[in-house]
DNA sequence: ATGGTAGAGGATCTA
């Protein structure tokens, strides 16, 4: 079972890239962040046609998120239990017996903003529902983008964005609650290259520079995190005309679905 | 030179 997450900045401009990629890697799941589309736009036909239907939850201009499948899912979620918010950024859906959460964690904007201060309100939230979930679902997969570059090896240059947001030790803490709990960074269950990013900014050619971080992540509860085989990133998608400023992430169970 | 680019929407806001 292939699972997948891209944030794709967009799913109306980027969906040629995303069939594109559907048709490659053929993943059973495909988590998106930022959609930025209402759910009465949401290209259903188009996707269908590529083999994938779709669970999502968005909005207008911003955020939105979803879950791509080559087979249906069930005991959909569309927000954080308990947690009042007007922004459209996570999606659960059950397949088979593995539990699959696409969620677009608040960007934070700059330390100490209001944006930041949500994010910080935001995540503990996000926490509690995952651990609540981890109890109901032993196979869970939580994708997506964490806005979040747990480590310094995962910043192009931790000395420059020492302590600034993406990066900041309360971000980090939150992500080590997330592995606390029981979930697992699938990326580092096994050796990667050096200097691996899932984001680059559009600007001052930090792509060609490889000036990245790693934000976006699969998260694996501990059964499914024993049955990984294999966690990459693929820059191809980046690479192309009029591309996301994020790269997929792709994960390989051994899992039979 | 606190810059630069992209998306949405139609002036800024968000990232």
């Amino acid at each position: 079972m292939k699972l997948a997450t891209w944030n794709v900045n967009s799913l109306k401009v980027r969906l040629p890239h995303v069939i594109d990629w559907l048709a490659q890697h053929q993943p059973e799941i495909l988590c998106v962040q930022e959609t930025k589309l209402t759910d009465e736009n949401f290209p259903v036909t188009e996707l269908a046609a590529a083999g994938y239907q779709a669970i999502f939850t968005g909005q207008k201009t911003y955020n939105g998120v979803a879950i791509l499948s080559k087979y249906p899912g069930i005991e959909t979620v569309t927000a954080i239990p308990g947690l009042v918010d007007e922004q459209k950024r996570v999606v659960a859906a059950t397949y088979g017996d593995v539990r699959v959460i696409s969620v677009y964690v608040p960007n934070g904007e700059a330390v100490g903003s209001e944006k930041y201060q949500y994010k910080l309100a935001w995540l503990p939230a996000l926490v509690h529902w995952l651990k609540q979930e981890l109890e109901r679902y032993p196979k869970l997969a939580v994708m997506g983008d964490f806005n979040i570059a747990p480590e310094d090896r995962d910043v192009h240059d931790p000395v420059l964005w020492q302590g600034s947001v993406l990066c900041s030790q309360p971000e980090r803490d939150v992500f080590a609650d997330l592995l606390n709990i029981g979930l697992s960074d699938s990326f580092r269950l096994f050796t990667q290259p050096e200097k691996s990013y899932t984001w680059w900014d559009y600007r001052m050619m930090a792509f060609r520079l490889n000036r990245g971080l790693r934000i976006d992540h699969i998260l694996l509860s501990e059964q499914l995190a024993r049955s990984c085989l294999s966690c990459q990133i693929d820059k191809a998608p980046r690479k192309l005309e009029r591309p996301s400023d994020h790269a997929p992430v792709m994960a390989e169970l051994n899992v039979i679905t």
